[in-house]
RNA sequence: GGGCGCUUAGCUCAGUUGGUUAGAGCGACUGGUUUACACCCAGUAGGUCCAAGGUUCGAAUCCUUGAGCGCCCACCA
């Protein structure tokens, strides 16, 4: 035992822990109707990307969750995935083909689809392997993919049944179009950014108006003006002649209310092509729509001269213009924001175009509200539901608390979004995604055209094509041939909005739009765990898609966690150089550092700071643990270790008696766990008819609040507290008080199971440290691994640390070997890695076939989480306990400030109550030992010694005689200031309690307890002055 | 312009529904290495809880106003 390494090192552990884990099934959740479901879909990472600290914080909480509904019974599932994040991907791999002097149209389009999807296979391995380092207990079985066979069927389905709803519509909108992505933006895919530019003051016929534009002015279509501007209301209707760059023209004047008089001289030019204010004026006047800016941010033919110049350079020249023909009055400058692409920051071009839409506040028959009325009928009680649109549902499921957010103050802010959202364009213009499920038949919609009769197709449902306009078919299968005229259908071009397919997750991903067990078991998901960021992006999309598709919510709960910044509290990028790479951080401490780190200190939708120091304190805690384990482990603990030792044979065996495998047999229910110490606790009075000290008493006592504790904090999402109280238990209490306890009076089998308690109840925060742990307390036999990894495992508390580090290497080797093979062949060839990979999951399919936890090898993983033990409690011994530390504490203390070598032995003298008396000559050795006294006295009668060092603590006195080393007059201001200080207290209270008020309206048990304060305080001022006399005489 | 959050020890943060002599970790300082752990132990110092009002017997905690910092939404032609 003693040949366990002193210090844990996470690295020699972690790869292999986890592929036990992964091998045992433990993932791998099987549909039991008997237990709860419990389920997180995990925000897909981007395919192509790589595990940053958002990622770590986001898998740390939801691993934590897993694991402790895991342990607590339910059936827990974590689908992991990936998302093709179609935007971001493309515009990597454009720049890739860049460097090599390619665009993606010299490649056309399926061949640059393969180029995208080859970089996807290649890189996606790499994130996956990334979420295996944290200790992510997802199930890989059920791994997922935005792009991959079923969620395209699920998002090609829901784009059908959305169009033949009338949902989706298609049409002319004015869209945030980026000229270098060549695609629409959504309204939030738009950033802004403050720009000192120039504000024009133009000459307009008889009016004069500022502008920051002026090269759109070729599209100006109107001037507008406030209805109620009294300076212009005899211009309102009437047509104005105006002087223009390009020659004379005519221009009306509208009035409407979107104008700010106070703004510029109060007129505005309305130019509906190409500004979203404008749009909406020239839509409300029935403006024409001129468009003079091209798709590439080029002026256009209808600019004249000023054709095929981009809009900066039409600027330019149209201002040198007006200049010379007096149409500037001046120009001011101004701060304003400029609209720029998310992705790629290139200013955004506004433009109208024919794009797809999802109608918002179109009132929906929803799939629940349908079930619904069909009830509702067969009961003859047909009550007419009121319709309601995506927006509106989106909206009252959060009201109604079908969905809570925590923090719920991002309830309003949601709520703010959601009422304010217009028809979401979902059309993108790019090549890499879901392609819109929408085919053309150009001769059909031609013909329609100029015949301009009414469509024949009219809004005829055929088998799964869906048409309402002439020409157009919408269908889930791929179309070659036109419905109509048989004439070959090209399909839209288009794809659609990543979040479009990314809001179907917690549903397509279980298997959608089939019927499978798992979407009617696991759906709807428990809890949707997330960075605040996405609110909008992803959750509120999540919410339509799915109150629309499914008729139930996605998730019950929304936790929303915070960003990790840097010390100073700024956002870590790479170009500030302030990042820390969460690998970095597991190669240096170990991934269960890096999740503590990331855990604790943290709350709900705030920003955490992160910095290196703080996981090294995490690793320090881990290292705690660990060799607590050592010390319970391996320490001799009396002369004779192989009685004493809690891990050695005998004590096993006396410990892990037969009732348990009666037990297991004969109730289900403990299938679940292997774990013997928690069903023999169950099972029997033991630890109660056996005789236990007041140390354990008290450890024990504390332990089960410990476990009432965790279990709230984590019912209640409060991370952080639960991590805390485990870290101060283990390291303040166990470690510091009981383990020191425990060298004088060792008590193994408390000491075991308090650390298998605590193995426990840390262990969703720190699974490695603590399952390697558990490999050493419950040797397994049979292990599912391979025989070198499970020499790494076993041979290290047998052997020296020679042949567990060879063992290691040897596993390491084998893996590098294959992960090195990966990244070579950069996926091309995968034989050895998918070879691998296919293995594994034959063999944890396997498992999961038969009762998996059955299987699982005396796992930590599969253990049960512990239970509160009521009988366990002993509220005297607490306290009791509490005033022999408080005791051995005020010792030290004494010694300290009077300098008294820490080698010394002194004699101490204690009296004081009976009770407390008994209790602490019960305790002496410990006392003792831990104060460092060489002599112990106690007595119940008071009794006074003068030439001594005093202490009081509670109704318990204490005296150390130090006659010849004590400094009398330092002793006596020491005192005389403790006495100052309790005076004061004294007199607070003493007030607080004259106070009629707070006699009368205070509740009675405050009062009493004020007044119990005032008595101890008393007489503690009482003997303590009495000692300071004691000197003088 | 609208909204939200934060402000507590030198630093990073806890502080649940008002009742503690306001806590922890890191850092600093003093000492130690005692049958687990220097990734350790024992002890010390350090706070007008951003400011000003208010509610209350009682406020770090609730209300109002203000200041500083940060964020989100809308968007100015």
């Amino acid at each position: 035992m003693k040949d366990i390494p002193k210090t844990y090192e996470a690295s020699q552990y972690e790869d292999d822990i986890y592929e036990l884990w992964e091998v045992s099934g433990a993932f791998t959740p099987k549909i039991d109707s008997k237990k709860k479901p419990f389920t997180i879909a995990m925000p897909p990472p981007n395919a192509t990307g790589t595990l940053h600290l958002g990622h770590a914080s986001m898998l740390a909480i939801e691993d934590i969750m897993i694991r402790f509904k895991r342990m607590q019974g339910f059936c827990a599932l974590w689908i992991p995935g990936t998302d093709h994040a179609a935007i971001a991907t493309q515009t990597k791999v454009e720049q890739i083909l860049l460097e090599q002097g390619i665009t993606r149209h010299d490649l056309g389009r399926e061949e640059f689809l393969k180029r995208v999807h080859e970089f996807v296979e290649a890189s996606r391995g790499t994130i996956r392997n990334q979420i295996r380092r944290m200790g992510s207990s997802c199930d890989w079985s059920r791994e997922r993919y935005t792009l991959d066979e079923g969620l395209s069927r699920a998002v090609a389905e829901n784009f059908v049944k959305m169009y033949r709803d009338g949902l989706i519509y298609r049409g002319h909108r004015i869209v945030n179009w980026c000229p270098r992505c060549s695609s629409t933006l959504a309204d939030d895919e738009v950033v802004y950014k403050e720009l000192q530019e120039k504000l024009y003051y133009i000459k307009y016929g008889p009016l004069s108006l500022a502008t920051a534009r002026p090269e759109t002015k070729f599209g100006d279509t109107a001037v507008a003006v406030h209805p109620k501007d009294n300076r212009y209301k005899k211009y309102i209707g009437k047509k104005i002649a105006v002087t223009t760059v390009l020659g004379e023209t005519e221009m009306i004047v509208v009035a409407d209310s979107v104008v700010d008089p106070k703004f510029g001289t109060g007129v505005i030019k309305v130019t509906p092509a190409h500004d979203a204010t404008d749009f909406d004026i020239g839509k409300r006047h029935g403006l024409e729509v001129r468009q003079v800016i091209d798709e590439n941010g080029r002026m256009n033919e209808k600019a004249g001269k000023y054709a095929g110049m981009t809009t900066r350079e039409a600027r330019v020249a149209v201002v040198k213009d007006m200049k010379k023909l007096g149409l500037l009055i001046k120009e001011e400058d101004y701060t304003h924001n400029l609209s720029l692409c998310y992705r790629c920051s290139t200013p955004i071009e506004p433009l109208v175009s024919l794009q797809w839409f999802i109608d918002v506040n179109k009132p929906i028959l929803s799939a629940r509200s349908i079930k619904l009325k069909k009830k509702l009928s067969a009961h003859g009680n047909v009550k007419k539901e009121k319709l309601m649109s995506i927006k509106e549902k989106s909206i009252e499921v959060i009201k109604n608390g079908s969905i809570k957010i925590i923090p719920d103050r991002f309830e309003k802010i949601y709520f703010n979004w959601m009422e304010n959202l217009r028809d979401w364009c979902i059309s993108r213009q790019i090549w890499f995604g879901h392609r819109i499920p929408v085919y053309y038949c150009l001769k059909c919609m031609e013909a329609s055209k100029e015949a301009s009769e009414k469509c024949h197709f009219g809004s005829e449902n055929l088998d799964n094509v869906v048409s309402r306009e002439p020409g157009i078919f919408v269908s889930a299968d791929r179309l070659t041939k036109c419905l109509n005229c048989s004439k070959p259908l090209k399909q839209d071009p288009d794809t659609l909005d990543t979040w479009f397919s990314s809001g179907q997750w917690t549903f397509a991903t279980l298997g959608w739009p089939e019927k499978t067990a798992d979407l009617q078991y696991f759906h709807p998901t428990s809890v949707l765990e997330t960075g605040y960021d996405i609110l909008f992006f992803w959750v509120a999309r999540m919410i339509i898609m799915t109150t629309y598709a499914m008729g139930e919510v996605p998730f019950e709960t929304v936790y929303l966690h915070g960003l990790i910044r840097d010390k100073e509290g700024k956002k870590m990028s790479k170009s500030s150089g302030n990042g820390i790479d969460p690998l970095d951080m597991i190669a240096k401490y170990g991934a269960d550092a890096v999740r503590l780190s990331l855990v604790v200190g943290s709350t709900p939708g705030n920003d955490i700071r992160l910095y290196e120091e703080k996981i090294a304190g995490c690793r320090n805690f881990i290292n705690k643990i660990w060799n607590a384990a050592r010390f319970a482990m391996g320490s001799s603990l009396s002369a004779t270790p192989e009685n004493h030792s809690i891990f050695s044979q005998s004590s096993l065996k006396t410990f892990v008696q037969s009732p348990i495998e009666h037990i297991e047999k004969k109730s289900k229910k403990y299938f679940f766990g292997d774990d013997n110490v928690s069903i023999l606790f169950k099972h029997s009075t033991f630890f109660i008819s056996d005789n236990l000290s007041l140390s354990d008493k008290w450890i024990l006592t504390r332990l089960q609040r410990l476990i009432e504790k965790t279990t709230n904090d984590l019912e209640a999402y409060r991370f952080s507290d639960a991590g805390l109280g485990v870290y101060e238990f283990t390291w303040n209490e166990f470690c510091d008080w009981y383990l020191e306890c425990s060298k004088v009076q060792p008590h193994p089998q408390v000491l075991q199971y308090v650390l298998m308690t605590i193995l426990k109840l840390a262990h969703p925060f720190v699974p490695f440290v603590t399952e390697a742990i558990w490999k050493h307390l419950c040797p397994s036999k049979h292990n599912v691994s391979s025989n070198a990894k499970n020499k790494a495992f076993t041979d290290e508390s047998s052997n020296n640390g020679k042949s567990k580090a060879f063992a290691t290497e040897l596993s390491n080797n084998e893996k590098s070997k294959m992960f090195a093979t990966e990244l070579l062949n950069n996926g091309k060839s995968e034989t050895l890695s998918s070879s691998h990979r296919k293995n594994q999951t034959f063999e944890s399919e396997s498992l999961h076939q038969k009762e998996c936890f059955s299987y699982v090898p005396n796992l930590l993983i599969a253990s049960q989480w512990p239970q509160y033990d009521k009988k366990l409690i002993f509220t005297d011994e607490e306290s009791d306990m509490q005033v022999i530390f408080n005791v051995i504490t005020g010792i030290r203390k004494l010694r300290a400030e009077s300098h008294v070598a820490p080698h010394r032995k002194i004699h101490a003298i204690i009296s004081g109550h009976k009770k407390s008396c008994e209790s602490i000559e019960s305790q002496k050795h410990i006392i003792q030992r831990m104060a460092g006294l060489e002599r112990l006295d106690v007595s119940p009668s008071s009794q006074k010694i003068s030439d001594a060092l005093s202490l009081f603590v509670g109704n318990v006195e204490v005296y150390l005689p130090l006659k010849n080393m004590m400094d009398f007059e330092t002793e006596r201001k020491r005192l005389q200031e403790e006495c100052k200080k309790i005076a004061s207290y004294i007199q607070g209270l003493e007030t607080k309690l004259l106070n009629k008020n707070f006699i009368q309206r205070a509740p009675k048990n405050i009062v009493e307890k004020e007044k119990e304060k005032l008595e101890t305080a008393r007489s503690h001022l009482q003997k303590i002055e009495e000692q300071v006399r004691s000197f003088d005489s």
